[in-house]
DNA sequence: GAGTGGTCTAGACCACCAG
DNA sequence: TGGTGGTCTAGACCACTCC
């Protein structure tokens, strides 16, 4: 079943003199070597200890690197038995990515509608879900996004007033994670809930669905590094032509 | 905003004779003491040193404890300031779980009615998505799920043939993971897909939904350990009352 | 400059698994 | 019984943040 002969790296070499942590060199590298099939599927690792030594790294060292791709889902690990890759390509698991980011990696070309931006006083809900009194200014943004020149979603989001500047011509060029994060926002947590339920006139028209059609829905709470809300994002997407998919790595 | 005073641990204690890890006792000590209120959101604790030092344990271990936190994203750490509990309370990064655990997690007394379980030759589809011959023998499984006696959805599966034996009397009385679990299988990853569409009049019946309602598909691959497909699931879930609720952590 | 977390080392003992 | 990963220690140096 698998290959007789443990991966052995005969040409992983570390810079040690890099800003980059060692132990995140050899994941990258072993990760490398995973995607582009040098190592094989069932394949097994050298253990630990001869992996450290051929690399002059540390165990510690070597076992974080390993770790880090096990954490990661590309490896598995059995006391006893060794490391091997596991037996098919997976994708990555769920991140906090947006739906542009998404759309770009998959080359599908996306374009964005800005159909508002503007500050206004926090409505009951939307002051609720940020932690801010009822009235306090936050900036309330709608778009619409497309992909492939399709209507593919409605984006209603809400943020704390101040926190970013927004354009109109920044949010067309790029997605909202990625303004906030060059920004210097640190995303950390987000809550999200997904659910269905039939598109409303106005909604179908905007998406080009029948009336009644099923939409997914997701309203989704950001928070930063400190526990602060910096999003609150309330979506509807074309079930007929969207999905979320992902992958989840059990600990 | 913050509590003036850094949370200096009391009354921890490890128990070293414990085969339970000791980085583990104390992340589960820790994180009680969120959970319980005792380390309000926002506050610092006591820097790695002088943790581990008050319990008598080395750096790294105390390290390991506060780090596996951070990972489930209960605590935030920055270098060069501290430690700090997140500003709210977390649910649960998303698991690998189950409908049913999650139902009997939240005291919604669930239900389910086992309306086939037999082994026949798998389709071309359920065939490529277990990764077996077409014509193959699997376990198909369909099965009508209720919560507080409200149907809530129609759960499809199909497994290997031979993986696992299956009653009527032990999927009704837990969940299909929870079993899978009690025989030895370990899952490690999933691939999930979450769409909506509307329900066919069958569908309609069988939920009790009008004509036409939006319903939540997913579908699911389950692998374990080594790698192989233990599970394919095609879940259809009433939108009016059930969504998918989840957290997720940045790294 | 003082304090924090981030990384790394070189050992050690143990639990689990396979033959 | 031998080999594997799982855990733990006691140090060390560095980078970042804040004052």
């Amino acid at each position: 079943m698998e290959s007789p002969v443990a991966f052995s790296p005969a040409s992983i070499t570390v810079d040690r003199t890099s800003p980059v942590p060692l132990y995140y060199q050899v994941a990258q590298v072993l990760e490398q070597a995973i995607e582009a099939g040098e190592l094989t599927p069932g394949q097994r690792l050298d253990n630990e200890i001869a992996l450290a030594e051929s690399l002059g790294l540390s165990r510690p060292t070597m076992r974080r690197a390993i770790q880090y791709l096990v954490d990661r889902g590309l490896l598995v690990r059995k006391r006893g038995v060794g490391t091997q890759v596991v037996h098919r390509a997976v994708r990555r698991p769920i991140e906090l990515t947006s739906l542009y980011d998404d759309l770009a990696t998959e080359g599908r070309s996306p374009r964005t509608d800005v159909l508002r931006l503007e500050e206004i006083p926090a409505s009951d809900n939307v002051a609720h879900v940020l932690g801010v009194p009822e009235g306090t200014a936050v900036l309330a943004l709608e778009r619409l996004r497309y992909a492939d020149d399709a209507p593919l979603a409605v984006l209603r989001n809400y943020l704390p007033a101040g926190l970013v500047t927004l354009t109109e011509q920044g949010l067309r060029a790029t997605g909202l994670y990625q303004t906030m994060r060059s920004a210097g926002i640190r995303l950390h947590l987000a809550s999200q809930m997904i659910g269905a339920r039939p598109a409303t006139g106005a909604e179908a028209r905007m998406l080009a669905e029948p009336r009644g059609a099923s939409l997914l829905t997701m309203r989704r709470t950001a928070y930063d590094d400190a526990g602060r809300v910096v999003e609150y994002g309330d979506h509807i997407y074309r079930a007929s032509v969207y999905s979320f998919e992902f992958v989840l790595v059990s600990r």
